[in-house]
DNA sequence: CGTTGCGTTGAGAGGCTTCAACCTAGGTGG
DNA sequence: CCACCTAGGTTGAAGCCTCTCAACGCAACG
């Protein structure tokens, strides 16, 4: 209620749902503002090949990871939405091996390594927090990998529905069962691994069986329970205890 | 030359992949060797919602991560050869999300949290190798995804074979483009996301087509550069610089 | 008012799956 | 020492899920 306004809110509503921070804390954390960068939509942030440029936080608008392939085949590996950081030691790394773009208009920091190492050293809560939320984004990229692996079409995007849903909740961009979803089908096809007509013919089925609406960029689940099962969705790997009942 | 013998010897290797260590630090990291625990083939060594057991390090054999789904089917999402550990921050967590076993009989040891956070804090150089270490776990997921996600049968199989062989020779376990593959098609369909007659139709055309020879628990790469070219296969993910001509 | 990006629909093709049978090799026990 | 058993590899056939190609609708935008 405090600073709901802050851009840093999201991470710390996303850290708190790890653990607790004192005010201490999430005024250290406000330092980590620095100077915000503004993305429009569906440009790159970075490019595999480049060396990293510290470490992404993203405060505003919904980003992803992707790879491609010399046919120009792409594969969307991992979506970032407010709160989401890149890796901790990115900076490790020489080199990039993906590309990191913009879905809608984003706003974004690019945390200098020193910054967030010394944070770390001072402030053992959030360095916990922080640790956890890689933990989780290495559960999610396997979850991803289960849903190409082995699930159906409706299964598929049912799940990444139901996770999206999840995850914006934490950081309060959700609210009754609804959320802005600024992606194209072709986007949808890229994550899932299938083709955009077929991304197309299985949202129908989607919506026809009364379990969603997606309409001008905000999707909506109308049957929660119904979308979890055909999703087979079990959120224990985002591993936020029993805030999102597993 | 001086250790081959060593149960470490895998984890040292792997870790001057990244960056030379000195005799101090080798010694140290020999210390972490503990209980070795022997595995037989096919066993779990830890299972989705038990408590983490501390960090896993495989010295000796082949183990994997997988994730189940109600029906039964089997999502394969990594390999663990020997010289790979666990995450360093899996002490967090206080239920695993996934499943460890062993494809064949192991020799592995289940590190303290306590003695691998003391020997990051006053071993910076191993610090930063762990952390590296992590950071291409992570990238190899995402190329498991792109894998499932965009490749077809044969380009899998082979972007697998390909991947293991440089890991594998990272550590010294592959020779002559050749190395121990303990695996049945059933494991490789489940790693691959496809049915287990189908991998077998995949493998008789590598073998056709004189890429590939795989028999009795063994692979042996005919035509590595062609079977490179098949998968489209680039190194640079696995972030060994030069070694693994990218 | 044309252009452009995205969603939708139809039709045909094909990669992969499923089911099922059969084969082989290795291990076990009588 | 052989018969049996089992796990894994191989093969065939049928079918479907998903893809590709292609056309068309539609709304936003300059």
């Amino acid at each position: 209620m405090t600073q709901t306004s802050s851009p840093l809110n999201p991470l710390l509503r996303k850290l708190e749902a790890f653990a607790p921070l004192s005010e201490a804390e999430r005024a250290v954390l406000e330092g980590l503002s620095g100077p915000i960068e503004v993305v429009p939509a569906h440009a790159d942030l970075i490019r595999e090949g480049d060396k990293p440029k510290g470490i992404l936080l993203v405060l505003e608008g919904m980003a992803f990871r992707y790879k491609t392939r010399a046919s120009g085949a792409r594969q969307i590996v991992a979506y970032l939405v407010p709160g989401d950081m890149g890796d901790l030691d990115v900076a490790l790394l020489d080199q990039m091996d993906h590309n990191i773009a913009s879905f809608s208009a984003c706003k974004v920091v690019w945390i200098k390594p020193e910054t967030l190492a010394s944070i770390q050293q001072n402030y053992p809560t959030i360095a916990r927090a922080l640790r956890m939320s890689t933990l989780v984004d290495e559960a999610t990229l396997r979850e991803w990998l289960v849903n190409v692996g082995c699930r159906s079409a409706i299964e598929r995007i049912a799940h990444l529905f139901c996770e999206l849903l999840v995850r914006l909740q934490v950081v309060g961009l959700a609210t009754d069962n609804s959320y802005t979803l600024p992606l194209t089908q072709l986007d949808l096809a890229d994550t899932t691994g299938m083709s955009n007509v077929h991304v197309n013919r299985s949202l129908q089925e989607l919506r026809r069986q009364g379990l969603i609406e997606l309409k001008g960029g905000r999707l909506t689940i109308l049957n929660l329970p119904r979308l979890r099962a055909v999703a087979e969705f079990k959120a224990n790997y985002l591993h936020l205890g029993d805030q999102a009942a597993a």
